[in-house]
DNA sequence: GTTCGCCAAACTACGTCTAG
DNA sequence: CTAGACGTAGTTTGGCGAAC
């Protein structure tokens, strides 16, 4: 069962019996999990829910979205990301789950579980106890079952989210070498990646990566952006504010730029954003030390239960999400494990981190739109 | 009517270069 | 040596049509 142990063991990638030793590696995993999910109905197809659910609980459908709405309840449930608070809340009730039912741990199977050749009716005996695991596990939480569900899908695993192992990438040329028609089911069940990342990545060995290209922005090129935006969406420097665009906007400027719309719009969000309407003479870290500060207040655990777009909303107008995240993540990344360390440790060392900054005195360049339409930096006397 | 496969865009973590 | 600039890439989200 161990990724490493089967990368190991193939020698070169297009000899047949490489695919031959996925496969068998595929063929043990399914056997495993195909055990348990026999186990799993046996154990739990009378089950039916005796607990109390809240409404957005009681839907039927597990692999998608919950459609209804229910503007009345009192209740309804969240949609951020999964907290580390509510991840613990999961794994507690699959410990709860398989103890009540005398059931081996395989957490993994049960994440690996997909309906592949059963009967779709949701009301099948298959489907119906997936669907009570699956609600056992959003036992207590304010979350659909969808919403759980899919969380486990895709954060149970050996090495979940991050960039591909050498190993798994040896084992995707195997895949897409003898079997590129089934390369993403296969490795997507490996891996227990999510296929869509698999898909872009299989772009890129087929079309080779979108072409590198450096952009050094200066005031001049700013200036174009800027006038480009305005023309296309047909508003004012002010009115650009907070605003969000159209996708056929960003297209239109990026013909204008020759530079991919993704791009442009982080550095629009990142950094022109704030640098046009914020009005006013900041010091860098002393912002940094006031948005650490003010991360106490919230009930965040880990760096990444922080909210940014939530955070944001305890600054004026002219902050962007974006640019408090950049600002806090680059004094943070130097720390390890910075992730999965409490939040607490994290915001000390921040801070302690702004007292010592060697830039103390950076400030943030705002720029405004003179009368001749060019950008130029907004100078503040010194006070 | 529901689920799945596939694609595209949005979001955000991570890598790397360089000015100071 | 390091903060910041900026490119790269995995994950999440949403939509649509085909399959069952």
């Amino acid at each position: 069962m161990d990724l490493k142990k089967l990368a190991d063991e193939i020698d070169d990638i297009t000899d047949p019996t490489a695919i031959e030793k996925v496969l068998f590696h595929i063929y043990q995993i399914q056997e495993e999990d195909d055990e348990f999910m026999e186990l799993l109905i046996e154990t739990c197809k009378e089950e039916i829910v005796l607990w109390e659910q809240p409404w957005y609980q009681l839907s039927s459908c597990l692999t998608r979205k919950l459609q209804e709405t229910n503007e009345n309840a009192d209740e309804q449930y969240r949609t951020d990301a999964i907290s580390k608070k509510e991840d613990e809340k999961i794994k507690k009730n699959w410990r709860k789950f398989i103890k009540k039912y005398n059931l081996p741990d395989k957490f993994v199977s049960f994440a690996r579980w997909r309906n592949k050749h059963g009967c779709r009716n949701p009301n099948a005996q298959q489907e119906k106890v997936r669907r009570y695991v699956a609600a056992y596990l959003a036992r207590g939480l304010q979350r659909t079952i969808y919403q759980v569900y899919k969380y486990v899908m895709t954060h149970t695993g050996e090495n979940v989210k991050k960039q591909y192992t050498p190993e798994e990438e040896k084992i995707m040329k195997v895949c897409f070498y003898h079997k590129p028609e089934k390369a993403v089911t296969y490795l997507s069940a490996i891996l227990c990646r999510e296929p869509r990342g698999i898909y872009k990545r299989l772009a890129y060995i087929n079309n080779g990566k979108p072409p590198r290209k450096r952009m050094n922005w200066t005031l001049n090129l700013a200036t174009k952006f800027l006038t480009s935006l305005m023309k296309h969406t047909g508003l004012t420097v002010d009115e650009l504010k907070c605003k969000k665009f159209d996708l056929s906007v960003w297209l239109k400027i990026q013909d204008d730029m020759d530079h991919s719309h993704a791009y442009l719009q982080k550095f629009w969000y990142k950094y022109l954003h704030p640098q046009l309407f914020i009005k006013c003479d900041i010091k860098l870290n002393r912002l940094r030390k006031k948005i650490f500060k003010l991360l106490r207040s919230y009930p965040y655990k880990v760096w990444t239960d922080i909210r940014w777009k939530e955070l944001v909303n305890d600054f004026p107008e002219g902050y962007t999400h974006m640019f408090l995240y950049t600002i806090c993540s680059s004094a943070v990344r130097p720390y390890r494990d910075y992730l999965t360390t409490p939040l607490e440790d994290i915001i000390e060392y921040a801070l302690a981190k702004t007292k010592k900054a060697r830039y103390k005195e950076r400030r943030l360049k705002t720029l405004k739109l003179n009368d001749q339409g060019q950008l130029e930096q907004v100078q503040y006397s010194k006070a």
